[in-house]
DNA sequence: CTGAAAGCGCTTACAG
DNA sequence: CTGAAAGCGCTTACAG
């Protein structure tokens, strides 16, 4: 239904070279050659084909974020801003969400592929394991240019957050703040959880804590309610509790209250990811931040640098992002 | 670099139409001839052009889906919604996050125009204005189906959910609970906020209510607690209070406690979105519930059936859908 | 079951 | 400054 390059051409009188320049301006043409192709784009409605451009070139601009989920917040904090800086650089960026399952990660790959992107980028440790078990993964890697914000695959860039050392500082400043019996909350597996866990781990037996453990649960409000109340001496035993996520630090304190024990002077609580609700809760929740946007920027900026060919980089794990600890009322009152 | 249909034609030692089928698979072809084809595609780590075969036919199936922002959570679940449905009818769904200048959504809208995309679902009310500022538009409209989610201009389809009736319902909850006292906290401005906040005033009108009132400011701590600081009165004037968005809530409830105000006794509180953490929070917010997730597959339904063609449905307001209280304990205690 | 050929809508040397 | 022509990588009637 829509116009061709073919149409304006005979619309205009001139040849669909002509057209084609005049589309992208990059040759001179004469003034009043100009004007009538582009009284005819206008009166047709034409919109140049990007598929056939594409076709041509070779190159869509286009890069894929890839995600597992658009309702985890803290993964989209990160492709926003790699949506933000590619946008800038006249990228069409798309993203992709792919669920958990090797499957629906095959098909997207593929797709990328089959529209010959220029590069894609990977949120969250999920993905090294779903890369790691895909069939199309190697194909995949060998034929574009791959980042993984907190995943790392032979072939691809990856960009972590020292998310271990995030969860010793955590240990840390419980301990200075006196707690020495630490309860850790675990949620979803994975590699990234599995790093948080050992920092704790680590954490309290480098402080020399004798009391700490930890349970793996589901963060919803009533799987946590029943963990606390059928183990009542979970919430007597424990003066402090480090949860995974902000997310599941904010039901624990729902349910540590209803069972009136205070925060922070009973039982002191971080989270994890420094999201935005941390800090509008009440008590704010002290977390650990590990740096959504500047882990955003970094993959945003070496996939650019690996585009635009500035360099040869070796491909390996090029950064590893500090992590802080943000103190709030959940750990020390204000 | 990657190979083509006629490398894998030379390898094989048939036609490039027998290559073509057997990656389609849809006409019959010699099994020994297809175990050639096969490898040679194999070895040659092939991947077929889905541009160029997007020129060959016109549609590459695929729908866009256009955010202002990848962190506004709501409408991410209304995104997430609509590429479920689309992905399991193998859709390619690719996402767009424009932010609030026309600018940058012209842009957006020309790359969907020229990539010929199926259709486009735009998620938010705020695309309703920006749609009738932008040149673009109108072009857009006119080249492929478009479904507004909480939005509609001449020619699109929009999908509504009634959150008018779902302020005037909160009203009424504050009422049945003996609150006549009511502030309104408006955030930034958009069609839906405004639809909100006539539904606050007419429902204190209907109601009789003789105080009552609203704000507009930032959502962020700082913010309200100066608001709510300088304005002591405030505080002490209103025994309820209802925000457009549950952080809103968030926020206030925490400002509220620093000033000593217990929740609900002394001030309830409700929000709007029934967003992840309004049920995690403590206490648990009271919240309109406007029906991400109906109004996300409501969407996908519309333009699943104007793709498929099954009707010529008149380009309308198609669906409203009721919003709905949900009740927590910052109003009521359980 | 298979191949030769036309065509999808562009871009870009190459001539003029 | 402009046009004729080749080619990008596919699909699909049309013959055989």
């Amino acid at each position: 239904m829509g116009a061709t390059i073919n149409d304006i051409a005979r619309e205009a009188g001139v040849s669909i070279a002509t057209v084609s320049r005049v589309v992208n301006s990059n040759t001179a043409v004469n003034e009043a050659t100009r004007q009538k192709v582009q009284q005819a784009m206008e009166s047709l409605n034409y919109s140049p084909s990007i598929i056939a451009r594409g076709l041509k070139l070779k190159s869509m601009k286009n890069i894929a974020i890839i995600v597992s989920s658009f309702k985890n917040t803290h993964h989209m904090r990160i492709a926003h801003v790699i949506n933000s800086h590619f946008s800038k650089l006249d990228y069409d960026v798309v993203m992709y969400e792919t669920g958990l399952s090797p499957e629906s990660l095959s098909k997207s790959m593929k797709r990328i592929i089959e529209k010959k992107m220029d590069g894609a980028i990977f949120i969250g440790s999920s993905f090294q394991i779903l890369l790691e078990k895909s069939k199309e993964t190697k194909k995949f890697i060998s034929s574009i240019p791959i980042v993984i914000a907190n995943g790392w695959v032979e072939g691809t860039y990856g960009i972590f957050v020292d998310e271990y050392n995030g969860m010793k500082a955590a240990v840390n400043h419980m301990v200075s703040i006196n707690r020495r019996k630490l309860l850790y909350l675990k949620g979803t597996d994975s590699i990234s959880s599995d790093y948080k866990l050992s920092g704790f781990m680590d954490g309290c037996k480098e402080q020399g804590l004798e009391t700490f453990s930890y349970i793996r649960s589901e963060k919803d409000v009533e799987t946590t309610r029943k963990l606390f109340i059928d183990n009542k001496n979970i919430v007597d035993m424990y003066d402090g509790i480090i949860c995974d996520e902000d997310n599941y630090a904010l039901v624990a304190i729902k349910i540590l209250r209803e069972l009136d024990k205070r925060i922070p002077e009973d039982i002191a609580v971080i989270g994890c990811n420094n999201s935005e609700f941390s800090s509008f809760a009440s008590p704010g929740i002290t977390t650990v931040d590990n740096k959504a946007e500047k882990q955003g920027m970094y993959c945003a900026i070496i996939l650019d640098e690996i585009l635009s060919g500035d360099e040869k980089l070796e491909k390996k794990i090029l950064q590893t992002l500090e992590s802080e600890i943000i103190v709030r009322d959940s750990t020390v009152l204000s």
